[in-house]
DNA sequence: ATGCATGAGAG
DNA sequence: TCTCATGCATA
């Protein structure tokens, strides 16, 4: 099917791309999910199977550092590098609860202790016990993930199949879109610069919603555009662009485009207040998998000790949390993902 | 606005 | 198997 991915270079069109950039984080998202109001707050009565877990993990953590500590570290590996959990604004509406305590926020500095987390995989994994202390609340929940897999996978496959029949979003459904600018204002290729996508984010929402366009329109009406290689993108890549939850690199390449969509957009409107090129697709249906609370807490710590599981450790995680090994193994990928981006870049 | 998921490309 | 860009579904 489709078959351009962003992080190829487009031979066949102008469209150029930058192969890697220098991670410039991340702290970032650690200090936005340090200071999120999550459930913490409002459970306030499962402080202490946290604490016992965190410092559980922590030490355990701390264990695995000494045994390593001449170990060569990755020098990506950047992760929990926030240093205090001081409230700060930050996205207040978020729905997820994140861990967000003390010991652990504190307890990783050190980007050299990750793979090697045998020591302590056995003592933690004795920790991840879906239903306990939390008793009866986890129950209605847990009932969600198992059942609702073998469903999600099963609607997914249904609705990649149906997209791929006929559906005009069906054609750039995984057609990634990166592009490069080399012809941005100030973006030059050596500059990225966050200052100026974030204050390009800023501006184009503006803008946008003087337009009178939705996000999900400018996603749709991005294929108008016919940049090759372009088609459209979804509310949600939209959205994550104007709140600048896309990777830097994401940023880069999406903001010559989205800037081009605006100024046509204006254009268009400027000359005849005519048709913003809006439109609305139809049919989608997918199950989405819901990882309970307790559960998620469980993920979250051992997340904290152990970023990278091994598929081994994935598997038995998978079996203590009641979760299918692939729901896992993508909460742990989304994790990663979400601290590489840029939002509150360290860089600012 | 964000959680869980897919799929391409890279290693 | 991982990363990365991106999307559907949903809170």
């Amino acid at each position: 099917m489709m078959s351009m991915n962003s992080k190829q270079p487009f031979s066949m069109h102008p469209i150029l791309h930058e192969p890697k950039y220098n991670p410039l984080h991340s702290s970032s998202e650690a200090i936005r999910r340090a200071c999120l109001p999550g459930q913490s707050l409002q459970g306030n009565i499962f402080a202490g199977f946290d604490e016992t877990l965190l410092q559980r993990a922590e030490a355990l953590a701390a264990v695995d550092i000494v045994a390593q500590k001449s170990h060569p570290f990755k020098p990506d590996a950047t992760y929990h590098t926030m240093t205090t959990m001081t409230s700060m604004a930050c996205t207040p509406n978020s729905s997820s609860g994140h861990l967000h305590h003390p010991s652990v926020l504190s307890s990783h500095h050190h980007p050299g202790h990750h793979q090697s987390a045998q020591v302590m995989d056995g003592d933690l994994l004795d920790h991840l016990t879906p239903g306990i202390s939390l008793g009866g609340m986890s129950g209605s929940d847990v009932c969600s993930s198992a059942s609702h897999q073998a469903h999600a996978a099963h609607m997914s496959a249904i609705n990649q199949h149906m997209q791929h029949h006929h559906h005009q979003q069906s054609m750039n459904m995984h057609q990634h879109v990166l592009s490069h600018s080399s012809l941005g204002s100030g973006g030059l290729d050596s500059e990225p610069d966050p200052r100026e996508l974030e204050s390009f984010a800023e501006r184009f929402k503006q803008r946008r919603i003087k337009l009178g366009v939705t996000q999900a329109d400018v996603g749709s009406a991005l294929a108008n555009l016919k940049i090759p290689g372009v088609g459209c993108l979804s509310q949600s890549t939209i959205c994550r662009f104007e709140s600048l939850t896309l990777s830097h690199n994401n940023m880069v390449a999406l903001k010559p485009i989205l800037e081009a969509w605006l100024e046509e957009a204006e254009r268009a409107q400027r000359e005849k207040m005519n048709k913003p090129e809006i439109f609305s697709s139809g049919d989608k249906k997918r199950k989405r998998t819901s990882i309970a609370a307790p559960e998620k807490r469980s993920l979250e710590a051992y997340f904290a000790v152990q970023p990278r599981p091994s598929s081994e450790k994935i598997a038995a995680i998978a079996e203590k949390l009641d979760l299918k090994k692939n729901v896992v193994r993508v909460w742990f990928c989304n994790q990663r993902q979400k601290q590489k981006r840029m939002k509150f870049s360290a860089t600012h």
